[in-house]
DNA sequence: GCCGTTTTCGGCCCGACTGTTTTCAGTCG
């Protein structure tokens, strides 16, 4: 039983308790606890193991028991009660938009409708504005939440919401009416994938200005107009959500509209518990009318008696705790990367050759990078067999005698083919600076199977990085079906690299898992597995997510000097 | 359901916008 399971059930008594209209704080403890528990740095069955369960925040005896009762049958019989007679459809018409607990109650309790597909009809009958609270606009907002749904939310990856963002950035910059304006929400705290632009921008003047902002020809339409918060649909489908408060709110707000939910919240109840109340506007004393306006998030922690925390890190997993103890990590920079690991070239799929590949790199200031085309079963991607490798290996010494100021490493990024063997023998592997091993093939296979490939991997002296350990491609497939904790022991006990692959369509590793590896010991390697030069750049990308993840320089090997990588290298032969 | 340097009962994070109302509930972040 993971961390992970018994976080499920938790979440799904919650949206239960939720619709049936139970006690609003008996739902939070449960959210709250599955949100701990899943976040939980160590296995939530060892602590119970050692009867330490109600030392969790959050958990008392009633939740410890139900976690001893899920740990030791898959389950809790206060779950399965309450999801008995209980339409499952009802759950899933909590993730419709604009569509909440209360609602659907109603929705149930007047039509008997409980499932998304219902709905929908009853909805397009009219049937909806028929009911008490509700009205046409409703029924609307309705219809709108399930196309929302069924498009996946339109959540936009990180790479693509960025540049939107910061174009949105420099137009507000030059309105006259704008003092302060900054990047807040999920794309400030680098999150993968995005579902709105959130833009704080501190005004005198916010009616000249959101008049003057809805003009703009960038926005298809408006969904939300106040004077406080304008929400807007771009042309290019990207949600932004403007926030505007004084200038001297600014970074009291720039904090709330950060987020996460969760860090906030559990700010918030800290602040509460000093005497202060704390929201957008500034620190208020909970007794009296003083009021604190930070001028730097950094003030505004420091207030609560803590250094500040870094956009990256605020989702409420431990970094608050860390914060108060003054036990931040010292988080890993883009400056503190010397060389790219994974890098192809036009001997297999990529689109520049070496020598320009190398260029590139020296212009970002690497110290070395390793060349790691494709193995010849991937004939998709041209890729090399043995006699094509030592023609590459002949030429990428040639350019390290003539180029000066880097090293380039030479490497393969071998398959795993389906059976789990490797695609080339060791004693060409042995030969070769860097071996990479990853999965490119045999998607489908069941869980046993596809662990098993990876593990081997990882068992295999000569391999050095497994590359985009998951497989996924954000927003368009989903991670094969591997048991990370085995790959994770796998790793831990070989010394095997994994590697966060910077691509900003992979993300692979992600944060959660990054976190997890790095605290089992796992070296980490961020790549960008760049096939041409322009991709070289998107390290940064598989920075954020190492900050995310709470790395430092020191768990990545790609922030060693030259001589501690190639010592590093030697070791694990 | 949890929790306690005012506590074992009575609190529990906060505010904006929308829509359906006619003073507020629902939803969201």
């Amino acid at each position: 039983m993971k961390n992970f399971e018994v976080a499920f059930i938790f979440y799904d008594i919650a949206d239960i308790l939720e619709i049936k209209g139970e006690n609003f704080f008996k739902i939070r403890a449960y959210r709250k606890a599955a949100h701990t528990i899943e976040n939980l740095p160590m296995d939530v069955k060892e602590l119970a193991g050692e009867s330490r369960l109600q030392e969790i925040e959050g958990i008392g005896k009633a939740l410890e028991e139900k976690i001893r009762e899920i740990i030791n049958t898959g389950t809790c019989r206060y779950y399965e009660e309450l999801k008995k007679d209980f339409p499952r459809g009802l759950v899933e018409m909590l993730k419709i938009p604009g569509l909440g607990a209360k609602k659907i109650k109603v929705i149930y309790d007047n039509l008997g409708i409980s499932s998304i597909e219902e709905l929908e009809k009853a909805a397009r009958a009219h049937k909806i504005r028929e009911l008490p609270g509700m009205g046409v606009k409703t029924e609307q907002s309705i219809l709108k939440g399930i196309q929302t749904l069924k498009g996946q939310g339109d959540r936009v990856q990180l790479a693509i919401a960025l540049p939107v963002a910061n174009r949105i950035m420099e137009i507000l910059s030059g309105m006259k009416e704008v003092s302060k304006v900054a990047i807040a929400g999920s794309l400030r705290r680098r999150k993968e994938m995005v579902k709105d632009i959130d833009i704080v921008v501190a005004t005198e003047a916010a009616e000249t200005l959101v008049e003057n902002f809805l003009k703009l020809p960038i926005i298809s339409r408006v969904l939300a107009e106040g004077l406080s918060k304008v929400s807007v649909v771009l042309n290019a489908g990207i949600q932004v959500d403007l926030r505007l408060v004084k200038p001297q709110e600014f970074y009291s707000a720039l904090q709330h509209f950060t987020g996460s939910k969760e860090h906030n919240t559990k700010l918030r109840s800290l602040a509460l518990k000093m005497g202060y109340k704390l929201n957008e506007y500034g620190i208020f004393e909970k007794e009296g009318d003083g009021v604190f306006c930070p001028k730097s998030e950094t003030e505004l922690y420091s207030k609560l008696d803590m250094p500040y925390i870094i956009p990256e890190l605020r989702e409420d997993r431990g970094e608050i705790e860390a914060a108060l103890q003054d036990g931040l990590p010292d988080l890993v920079k883009l400056e503190d990367i010397r060389g790219d690991l994974h890098l192809h070239s036009d001997f297999s799929d990529g689109v520049s050759s070496i020598e320009e590949m190398v260029k590139k790199a020296k212009e970002l200031g690497y110290e070395y990078i390793a060349i790691t085309d494709h193995s010849k079963s991937l004939k998709v991607a041209r890729g090399l067999d043995e006699s094509r490798l030592r023609q590459q290996l002949e030429l990428i010494k040639g350019i390290n005698e003539r180029v000066k100021g880097i090293r380039i490493l030479t490497g393969i990024e071998v398959d795993i083919l389906p059976d789990g063997s490797l695609d080339f023998d060791d004693d060409i592997l042995k030969e070769l600076d860097v071996v990479i091993a990853s999965i490119h093939s045999g998607f489908k296979q069941d869980k046993t199977t596809i662990t098993s490939r990876i593990v081997n991997a990882c068992h295999n002296r000569y391999v050095n990085i497994i590359a985009h350990p998951t497989g996924r491609l954000l927003g368009r497939r989903e991670p094969y079906d591997v048991d990370m904790d085995e790959v994770f022991e796998a790793a831990a006990k070989t010394g095997t690299v994994l590697e966060i692959n910077s691509s900003p369509d992979r993300l692979d590793l992600n944060d959660v898992n990054v976190k997890r590896a790095a605290e089992m010991g796992i070296k980490i390697a961020i790549n960008t597995d760049a096939h041409g030069t322009e991709a070289l750049s998107d390290m940064m990308y598989g920075v954020w997510v190492a900050r995310r993840g709470w790395l430092a320089a020191e768990n990545i090997i790609n922030t060693y000097s030259l001589e501690q990588l190639l010592e590093f290298l030697k070791v694990m032969k």
